[in-house]
DNA sequence: CCTCTATATTGATGGATATCTATGTATGGA
DNA sequence: TCCATACATAGATATCCATCAATATAGAGG
């Protein structure tokens, strides 16, 4: 072995244009368990609204309507999307509702990108 | 003005079921920058093919395609889609192509969540 | 109960996209 | 110059999704 075992192996490296050793990738559960977190994340009506949230702290939905100029039925529609997703939570009062930031599922993409 | 601006003001809030004074949204342009690099990243075979290159530092094309079992041409589309999206780094060399992770926009995406 | 009002759901439609096979392009070696 | 190899592009198809109008649900007040 020693010298003799590292010279097979280059010359395998270069059979198969670079070494072979690659770690596992995430395995597909995972990345299909972010997925929704990150399809929902993905849409330029909701990032708006997400900064609505964020900003407002909390907000009831009859108020966020107007500031994207969409119809009601599609802000209930994004809504349920981020909801489901986890990132903001919904609390009913009366008739409206409201909804607020989720941190701790923000987190989650924070450290997503940044480990 | 004073006290009487004041009740006003509240019983035109009790009205429209809260204060409307909201922030403006994330500008439309802003989201809809941001949003090819989250379309980007919302995709099962995307998020393992950025693990792996993460974790090799360096890997060239070939070697991706086995681990996420797709034909070559879909990997090459999707590595195109991270690409353009700036999220990792095309590098020629003769034949192959070898990629890397482009962390000045990944770090994008955390300030994007944590802030 | 009955009627507003706030929100959710349904159904329809146009547009985006993930995947494949087949083909093109380009590089390196004999 | 010719062939083999690595990667990209094109075309086709199936699925997903954003949006709206119309309708349903549900809570509050009279």
């Amino acid at each position: 072995m020693g010298e003799r075992a590292v010279e097979m192996l280059e010359l395998d490296d270069i059979s198969t244009c670079c070494a072979s050793g690659l770690g596992e990738p995430m395995p597909r559960r995972t990345a299909e368990r972010l997925v929704p977190v990150l399809k929902a994340v993905a849409d330029p009506v909701r990032l708006q609204l997400l900064s609505l949230i964020k900003s407002a702290g909390e907000v009831c939905a009859c108020d966020l309507y107007e500031p994207v100029a969409l119809s009601q039925p599609t802000v209930s529609h994004h809504l349920k999307v981020l909801t489901e997703a986890g990132l903001i939570d919904r609390e009913q009062r009366g008739t409206w509702a409201w909804f607020s930031i989720n941190h701790e599922r923000m987190g989650d993409l924070v450290s997503l990108f940044s480990e």
